[in-house]
DNA sequence: CGTTTTTGACCTGCGC
DNA sequence: GCGCAGGTCAAAAACG
């Protein structure tokens, strides 16, 4: 992406793109002792792989729905830092632009010894919204993206992930192995999608009856390899217990689970490792249990992001 | 037998 | 208003 603005050598040169194509498990380098702005990815070469995410066509369609992300170059340069939890250094980041009328984003961190959460908070017009958890030893890992998706429903927030796609089918189902997560899910519907070879599948919470929790896992179009699961309403009941978990889990891939700790789980295969990508925002977002989080989750990037 | 998956039909929102 | 496409429903089938 080009960027005019003329003090460009003080901000990073990269662009949105960077922050969600990392954000969906395609990363690159990571520099932990550089500065805050360098907290975007720098132009890996293994994004030649997966073209333009951008593009009309072949992006992944979630993204497409952030028509702001779309045309935006931009600099990045620290606006603010304050310290408003004990062990979180959160910093705020103002995105500069060479147009003045254009009503930019700003980005925030919030950084301990161990990790950092990047949020990207889009306050124009079209607000979105796109968080991405980062580790500070490996990169970013997990990406929530909130946006008014409004080509076909009502504004509705969703937060997706894209995680390595299992391997083998099961024999009944048609062929997506669908990662456990911990809450039960069941399977309601499937849809081929236009303009994608792969079809979607929708799955409703079944821990509780009445939950609104939806997600839907559907092969990503640029990388087959990848599924891309997008989670729609909240949960309105607490963090489900194993054998709660275990008690409604589809039969697919119910054997996914097969201990009660889950530093064993991440060894078991790949959909329990992968399952534990699925990280709620609220444990983000409270700091909840981060280590333990950061020290699964590196254990299951080391394992199966690319 | 209870639970989940499958799948065609139906519903709904949006663009034209 | 119509058609398209995504999302949901529900009956039947499959599974353990």
């Amino acid at each position: 992406m080009e960027n005019n603005n003329n003090n460009k050598e003080k901000y990073y040169q990269g662009d949105l793109s960077d922050i969600i194509r990392a954000s969906y498990g395609y990363y690159g380098s990571y520099n932990s002792a550089s500065s805050e702005a360098s907290y975007m990815v720098e132009d890996p070469p293994m994004m030649a792989n997966f073209g333009d995410p951008f593009s009309n066509s072949a992006g992944d369609p979630l993204l497409h729905d952030m028509p702001y992300f779309n045309t935006l170059s931009w600099g990045l340069e620290p606006a603010t830092c304050d310290d408003d939890d004990d062990d979180c250094i959160m910093t705020h980041h103002q995105i500069s632009h060479p147009n003045p009328n254009l009503l930019l984003p700003t980005i925030s961190t919030c950084q301990d010894s161990s990790s950092t959460i990047m949020t990207v908070n889009n306050n124009s017009t079209k607000p979105s919204s796109a968080y991405c958890l980062v580790d500070n030893n490996t990169g970013p890992m997990v990406v929530q993206i909130s946006a008014p998706v409004n080509k076909r429903r009502k504004s509705q927030a969703k937060k997706s992930i894209c995680i390595p796609a299992a391997a083998a089918p099961s024999s009944r189902q048609g062929g997506e192995v669908v990662p456990s997560d911990l809450w039960a899910w069941r399977k309601y519907g499937q849809k081929p999608i236009k303009g994608s070879p792969y079809p979607r599948g929708y799955y409703r919470c079944s821990s509780t009856k009445g939950c609104p929790a939806r997600k839907q896992v559907e092969r990503s179009r640029t990388d087959p390899n990848m599924l891309v699961i997008t989670y729609t309403s909240e949960h309105n009941h607490s963090w489900p217990t194993q054998r709660n978990a275990l008690a409604g889990s589809s039969r697919s891939n119910k054997n996914t689970i097969t201990t009660t700790k889950p530093e064993e789980q991440q060894h078991s295969n790949t959909d329990s490792n992968t399952a534990l990508l699925a990280v709620k925002k609220e444990d983000i977002h409270n700091n909840n249990n981060l280590e333990d989080l950061f020290a699964e989750l590196g254990q299951v990037e080391r394992d199966y992001i690319c």
